[in-house]
RNA sequence: GCCGAUGUGGCGAAAUGGCAGACGCAACGGACUUAAAAUCCGUUUCUCGUAAUUGGGAGUCCCGGUUCGAGUCCGGGCAUCGGCACCA
C-alpha cells in the first residue's frame, strides 16, 4: 500500500500531545477541597451521554457531539472556569449477554475489552476528558450506589398533599407496600420470548423490541414497577424551566400525556344486572368512565368496557355469556399489532346489561369493545358518538343512537354532529347555553355534590416497568420472606450477581440468576429476589456520580454535588453562555445527545432526581439545565449509515488518514450541530488542506523534507488591516462557539488563514491569538505551533492550554469609510463610498450625486429616500 | 389522522427584515514541474447581451399578504424527514 504523504505531520505530534496531556493530568478538575482547588474560579459542567462500550466501537456519530463538547470544555477552561468534563460507559446491557450466551464468555470480559477499545479510541481524538473520573455502571462500587438509590426509592411513598416523595415512615396508613415508589404488580407486559425478557413501553416499537426488532406479546407478570406517575404533574411542569429544544419538550409532554377530565359513576341499572351465576358483592356496583368531555354527558348513549375489564364477568347476563367469550377468544387470537391497527373496522359485542347515565336518568346499554383499553383512564368510557369520532363510529355500527350536545359555532344543531371542539351546551338540562369550559366546571362540581364522580387528571405515561429476566444488570437489593418482599440493608451493598457457566435466559420469564439456587437462599426463610434492573438504570444518575467518582461512603459529596451541579444565581455561573441564564434550575451547564432519549433516559433520570431532591440527597430539582441533541451523520449516500449498506464511516481510518484534528474539524464544519447530515471524504480533505496551511503559516520544509520555523512569523507591529483580519475571528469565533455554530467559527478561522496565505510576514501578535481561537477545535496542531513559537520568541510562557481566551477589541474592527449600496425601488443600482461619520443628509447628498444615479432618476419623481447607515441607501420613485 | 422539524447553486452550507450564495467540496482555466501529485493564483446561481466593462433580466419549494425593502415576518398550499397514534 503507498501511504500517501501526510500535508503536515499530524502522525507524530498528535501522540505525543496526547501522551503529554495524559502524563501531566492536564484536564483533571479538582473538587472543592482538593489540592489545586480554586475556589475563585465559575464552574461549568459540559456532559456528553455516556456510550454503551459495544464491540463495534466508535463509529462518526459519537464523536458528533463529543467534539462539541470537548470544544466548549476547552473553550471554558482557557475562559478561567472550573470545567468538569468527564466521561464512562453505560455497560450493563444486551449485547454483552447474548454473545456470553453464544460464546461462554463472561459479559465482564467482553465489557472489559470493549471499554478498552472505546478509550483507546476516544483517547485518539484527543478529547479533554478528565480521566480520573472515567466511571463504569458495572463496577461493583458504582452499582452499589443504583442500588442504594433504589432502595430509597422502595423506602419512600409519594405524598399528594405535599405533592413531593417522602420516607414511607411518614406514611401513616396500614398498607405502606401499597404506596411505595417501587412496587410490585401483576400487569400485563411486554413480553419479548427472542430476548426472554420483558421490556418496558418505551423500549418496544410498533410492536417490536427496540433491542434486535423482536416480537413482543402482552402477558400478565409479576413485576417491580416504578411510580414515575406520581410525578407526571412536575415532570410536565417544571421542563418550563429548563433551557432544551422546544421539541424535546413537547415529546415529553406528550409521552406524558397529562389530560384533565373527570371520573363519573354509571350505576348499574335494576333487575338485569347480575347473571345468577354471580352472586352480587357490592349492591351499589357502578361502572366508573374516565372523560375528557364531562359536559357532553347527557349525550352519552352507552357505556363501553375493555375486554379485559374486571367487571365483564360479574355483568355479563347469561344469554350474551356466549357472544362475550367468543368476542375475548377472537381478541386473545389477536396480535398487538392487529389489535392496534388504526384503519380496522370498529368490533365489540353487547353484556346484556345496562348502566343508569347520572344526568339523563337514562338506561343505556353496555358494551365490550378492544377500542377501550384497559391500560389507560379506568378501562371504561361513557360512548358519546354525537361528539367523538370513534364513539360515532361505533354508535353507526352497532346502531345506538346520537344525542347532539354541543353546538359549534355558527352552525346549527344537525350540523354539530360529529363536532368535537369548544362549543355550547345544548339539549343538556342544566348545562344548556353554556361554552364548553363553563359547562365542565359546572357538571363536576354537580357530580361531585352528588357523589357521582369528580374531577380528575389522567396521564397516558404508565409507571416504569421496572425489572428484567436478564444476567448482565444490577441484582434488586430485595429478599422475599413467605411472599413479601422486604429490602436488604445498606451494609448488605453492593449485591453482586453470582458466577453463572449458562447465561441463557430460560424461557419461562425465570430469571437466569435463579439459576444458582445458593445465591437465591439468603437465609433459612428468605430467598433473593432473581430479577435485574434495566439498563437504564444506571445511567439515571451517573451525572452526580461524575462530580465525586471514588467516594465510597456516599453516592455522591454534598459538597462536590452541590458546586459541580449549581444552577444560576449562585454565582459559580460563567459569565458566557447566555443560554443558561434563561434557566431556572441548576444541573449539569451543557448537555450534548442524540434525540433517541428523549423520552427514556431524560424522562427516567429526570424521575430519579426528583426523587432524590425531594429526600433531600441532592440540591437540584432537575438534572440538566441545557440540553442540546446533535443531529445524525449519514453516509457518503445520504443514507442511514449501517453495515449492509456499506456506507459506514470508521474514525480510525479517518484518524489515520487525515488526523485527529482534521476529523474533529471536519465533524464540526460538516453544517450546523443540531442537523442531519452526510459525510464526505472530500469534505474531510477540504478541512486537512485548511489545517495544513496553518501549519505552512509557522513551518516550512527544507529540501530532505524536514519542517522547520519559517522565517515569516515576525514579531513585528501588526498594521491596521492586519489588526482587523486578527480581532474579526476573535470576535466571531468566542460568540460562535457560545452558540454552538461551530461551523461559521470554522469559515471565520479560514478567512483569516487565507488572508495570511502567502504574505511575505505574519505578525507574531496575530498568530498567537489565532492559535488560541483554533486550540478547542484542533487542540494537537495548535499546542505543536505554539510550543514551535516558544522555542523561538519569548512573548509567551507555557503551553496553550495554560492560555486566556483573547478578547477582541472593537477599534481594530471598524472601518473608516464603508460601501454603501444604492437601491431604486429596491434593486442594486450603484455602490458608493462614504465615511463612517456621515450623516443621514451627507449621505443623501454623495448618492444624489453619483451620475450613475442620476441618469437613472432623470424624469422620475423622488418619493421617498430610505436611508439605514452603514448599510444602503433605497430611493423610492414612483 | 395528530404533533413537530426542514425546504437556498452540481454538493455540504452562509446571511440582527437591508448587496442572496460567506466558507468548503466538486468542476474549469492558469502558474510551478521533464511529468504527475502536492502547492499557489483565478473563474464558477441561471440566463440574455457586448469588441470590452462597473451591462440587462430572473432567482431562496408553490400561491397570496405586510413592508421603501422579505430567504427571513403573516396567511394558505405542496414535498421530505422525525415523533405519536383507537389515550376516551
Amino acid at each position: 500500500m503507498n501511504e500517501r504523504r501526510k500535508p503536515y505531520p499530524f502522525d507524530q505530534f498528535e501522540p505525543k500531545w496526547q501522551a503529554m496531556w495524559e502524563e501531566e493530568q492536564t484536564f483533571h478538575a479538582p473538587n472543592p477541597g482538593d489540592p489545586g482547588f480554586d475556589p475563585g474560579k465559575p464552574k461549568f459542567y459540559v456532559l456528553d451521554m455516556f456510550p454503551y462500550p459495544s464491540g463495534t466501537g466508535l463509529h462518526v456519530g459519537h464523536p458528533e457531539g463529543y467534539t462539541a463538547t470537548d470544544i466548549v470544555a476547552r473553550y471554558t477552561r482557557l475562559c478561567g472556569c472550573n470545567v468538569l468534563h468527564p466521561m464512562g460507559w453505560d455497560a450493563f446491557g444486551l449485547p454483552a449477554e447474548q454473545y456470553a450466551i453464544r460464546t461462554g464468555q463472561h459479559p465482564a470480559i467482553t465489557t472489559r475489552d470493549n471499554v478498552a477499545k472505546f478509550k483507546s479510541q476516544l483517547k485518539a481524538i484527543g478529547f479533554s476528558y478528565d480521566w480520573q473520573r472515567e466511571i463504569n455502571t458495572t463496577d461493583p462500587r458504582y452499582y452499589k450506589w443504583t442500588q442504594w438509590i433504589f432502595l430509597k426509592i422502595y423506602n419512600s411513598w409519594f405524598n399528594p398533599e405535599t405533592k413531593r416523595a417522602e420516607p414511607i415512615a411518614t406514611y401513616g396508613g396500614t398498607d405502606p407496600d401499597s404506596v411505595r415508589l417501587a412496587y410490585v404488580a401483576d400487569v400485563p407486559v411486554n413480553w419479548c420470548q427472542e430476548l426472554g425478557t420483558v421490556l418496558a413501553n418505551e423500549e418496544v416499537v410498533e410492536g417490536k423490541s427496540e433491542v434486535g426488532g423482536f416480537p413482543v406479546v402482552k402477558r400478565p407478570m409479576r413485576q417491580w414497577m416504578l411510580r414515575i406517575t406520581a410525578f407526571g404533574d412536575r415532570l410536565i411542569e417544571e421542563l418550563e424551566g429548563l433551557v432544551w429544544p422546544e421539541s424535546i419538550k413537547l415529546l415529553q409532554r406528550n409521552w406524558i400525556g397529562r389530560s384533565e377530565g373527570a371520573e363519573i359513576h354509571f350505576k348499574i341499572a335494576g333487575g338485569t344486572v347480575f347473571p345468577p351465576v354471580v352472586p352480587p358483592q357490592d349492591a351499589d356496583a357502578a361502572i366508573t368512565v374516565f372523560t375528557t368531555r364531562p359536559d357532553t354527558l347527557y349525550g352519552a348513549t352507552y357505556l363501553v368496557l375493555s375486554p379485559e375489564h374486571p367487571l365483564v364477568d360479574q355483568l355479563t347476563t347469561a344469554d350474551q355469556e356466549g357472544a362475550v367469550q367468543q368476542y375475548r377468544a377472537d381478541i386473545s387470537s389477536k396480535s398487538e399489532f392487529e389489535r392496534t391497527d388504526l384503519s380496522r373496522e370498529k368490533t365489540g359485542v353487547f353484556i346484556g346489561a345496562y348502566g343508569v347515565n347520572p344526568a339523563s336518568d337514562r338506561e343505556i346499554p353496555i358494551w365490550i369493545a378492544d377500542y377501550v383499553l384497559m391500560g389507560y383512564g379506568t378501562g371504561a368510557i361513557m360512548g358519546v358518538p354525537g361528539h367523538d369520532e370513534r364513539d360515532l363510529e361505533f354508535a353507526r355500527k352497532f346502531e345506538l343512537p346520537v344525542f347532539i350536545v354541543v353546538e359549534a359555532k355558527g352552525q346549527t344543531e344537525e350540523e354539530s354532529i360529529g363536532f368535537t371542539g369548544d362549543g355550547v351546551a345544548v339539549n343538556s338540562g342544566m348545562l344548556d347555553g353554556l361554552t364548553t369550559p363553563e359547562a365542565k366546571k359546572k357538571i363536576i362540581a354537580w357530580l361531585e355534590a352528588n357523589g357521582d364522580g369528580c374531577g380528575t387528571v389522567r396521564y397516558k405515561l404508565r409507571d416504569w416497568l421496572f425489572s428484567r429476566q436478564r444476567y448482565w444488570g444490577e441484582p434488586f437489593p430485595i429478599i422475599w420472606e413467605e411472599g413479601r418482599h422486604a429490602a436488604l440493608p445498606e451494609s448488605d451493598l453492593p449485591v453482586v450477581p453470582p458466577a453463572l457457566d449458562d447465561f441463557k435466559p430460560t424461557g419461562t420469564g425465570e430469571p437466569p440468576l435463579a439459576k444458582s439456587t445458593e445465591w437465591v437462599r439468603y437465609s433459612d426463610k428468605a430467598r433473593r429476589e432473581t430479577n435485574t434492573m434495566p439498563q437504564w438504570a444506571g445511567s439515571c444518575w451517573y451525572y452526580l456520580r461524575f462530580c465525586d467518582p471514588q467516594n465510597d461512603e456516599r453516592f455522591v459529596g454534598r459538597e462536590a454535588e452541590s458546586y459541580w451541579m449549581a444552577g444560576p444565581g449562585t454565582g459559580s455561573q460563567p459569565v458566557s453562555y447566555q443560554q443558561n441564564a434563561d434557566a431556572t434550575f441548576g444541573g449539569v451547564d451543557l448537555y450534548v445527545g442524540g434525540t433517541e432519549h428523549a423520552v427514556l433516559h431524560l424522562l427516567y433520570a429526570r424521575f430519579w432526581h426528583k426523587v432524590l431532591f425531594d429526600l433531600g440527597y441532592v440540591s437540584q430539582p432537575e438534572p440538566f439545565q441545557r440540553l442540546v441533541n446533535q443531529g445524525i451523520i449519514l453516509g457518503e449516500d445520504g443514507q442511514k449509515m449501517s453495515k449492509s449498506r456499506g456506507n459506514v464511516v470508521n474514525p480510525d481510518d479517518v484518524i489515520a488518514q487525515y488526523g485527529a484534528d482534521a476529523f474533529r474539524c471536519y465533524e464540526m464544519f460538516m453544517g450546523p450541530l443540531e442537523q442531519m447530515k452526510p459525510w464526505s471524504m472530500r469534505g474531510v480533505e477540504g478541512v486537512a488542506r485548511f489545517l495544513a496551511r496553518v501549519w505552512r503559516l509557522v513551518m516550512e520544509e527544507n529540501q530532505a523534507g524536514e519542517w522547520n520555523l519559517s522565517n515569516a512569523v515576525q514579531p513585528i507591529e501588526p498594521d491596521k488591516a492586519q489588526l482587523k483580519i486578527t480581532h474579526a475571528p476573535i470576535k466571531k469565533v468566542t460568540s460562535d462557539i457560545e452558540t454552538l455554530s461551530f461551523n461559521t467559527a470554522i469559515s471565520q478561522m479560514m478567512i483569516l488563514v487565507n488572508a495570511f496565505t502567502n504574505a511575505p510576514v505574519v505578525p507574531l501578535a496575530a498568530m498567537r491569538p489565532f492559535l488560541i481561537l483554533l486550540n478547542p477545535f484542533a487542540p494537537h496542531i495548535a499546542s505543536e505551533l505554539w510550543a514551535m513559537l516558544n522555542q523561538k520568541f519569548d512573548d509567551a510562557e507555557g503551553d496553550i492550554t495554560g492560555q486566556t481566551w483573547p478578547v477582541a477589541n472593537e477599534a481594530w474592527l471598524v472601518e473608516d469609510e464603508v460601501e454603501i449600496v444604492v437601491q431604486i425601488n429596491g434593486k442594486v443600482r450603484d455602490r458608493v463610498t462614504v465615511s463612517i461619520a456621515a450623516t443621514e443628509d451627507e449621505i443623501k447628498a454623495i448618492v444624489l450625486a453619483s451620475p450613475k444615479i442620476q441618469a437613472l432618476l432623470a424624469g422620475q419623481t423622488i418619493k421617498k429616500i430610505v436611508v439605514v447607515p452603514k448599510k444602503l441607501v433605497n430611493i423610492v420613485v414612483s
